[in-house]
DNA sequence: ACAATCATGTAAGCAGTTACATGATTTT
DNA sequence: AAAATCATGTAACTGCTTACATGATTGT
């Protein structure tokens, strides 16, 4: 039997694995906190998922507070931490291509005429280049060095690209 | 007045412009011909959504036929075409993170110890190797360089975490 | 005290998925 | 003639989105 995680569901146990206990409202955040726009972390996304992965018995909520409110709080069951190991550690799925807007542009590009495929290079080059200024993930010293590097990746293949487009 | 196309509208739009015209399933198969995971290029994702742009004035439906066969062939308007540069040439959504498989479970390696970490980075090298020597995209060239460069910048990518991540 | 924002949700909608149906065409 | 596959869909489902509601807490 094996318990199948969508990629989403795996993000959100390993951001709770590495709090040993969060709730909801924790999730969204780390969510939100990232640099990536592919998943806005909306409470209506996140909220019912944790229910859903509590009822399959790979969390376990508990009841803290602070003050007179209530909050539910997780944590990971042996079953949640196989499974989300499971994800991790699936090179398959890693190797996969993912969504890449750039990537789905640029197989495209020969639709216009060279300068306009100049412009547009340029103009994704700027805006790696502001990133890469921002310093994000100040507080996560492993998740600054994978985006920097994968920053610097980026900047490498564009500058592969720019022999091969014009 | 804007008109915002989703990024698997403006990969089909792409497709059906590359082309002059075709018909929906001419798309569902480029979809399915490429090597990336992420749209499947179902055709109850793709006749629903040929229908809706030719609903919104993007594509011209023309009622080709081969043999006794009815088919349905589209192509670009003004406006469609107008919408697909405006999709293509948008630097600010080109230069987003999309979604990376590997990138998402990179960040959360250190919730396992060096030897599973290099494991997993040792199968996934192994698989774009894997990948590399598979040759796609025999038919358009800038699709196969678009493809190529990307793979050698992962290992690049994967180069430089190796040191990072021990 | 009032406003802002924190925190926990719910409701409706949308864009994709898989699985199925159906008829035309091609292959054996 | 039968089987395979080509081609065009539709139906039910899933997982996300935005937008809203509501009460607790914090700041001024």
């Amino acid at each position: 039997m094996s318990i199948r995680l969508t990629d989403l569901e795996g993000a959100a146990l390993a951001e709770i694995a590495k709090r040993g206990a969060a709730t909801s409202y924790v999730v969204t955040q780390a969510f939100a906190g990232s640099p990536s726009e592919f998943w806005s972390g909306s409470a209506g996304a996140v909220y019912p998922m944790i229910k859903r992965l509590a009822a399959r018995g790979l969390l376990q909520g508990e009841a803290g507070s602070t003050g007179r409110r209530a909050r539910q709080e997780y944590r990971l069951t042996d079953q949640g931490m196989a499974a989300l190991l499971d994800w991790l550690l699936d090179c398959d799925r890693a190797a996969g291509l993912g969504f890449d807007p750039l990537r789905t542009r640029l197989v495209h590009l020969d639709l216009v005429p060279a300068p306009q495929r100049q412009q547009f290079l340029e103009g994704v080059q700027s805006r790696f280049a502001a990133r890469a200024s921002h310093q994000a993930f100040a507080d996560h010293p492993l998740s600054r060095r994978v985006y920097a590097t994968w920053l610097k990746a980026r900047a490498h293949w564009l500058a592969m690209l720019d022999q091969v487009i014009d």
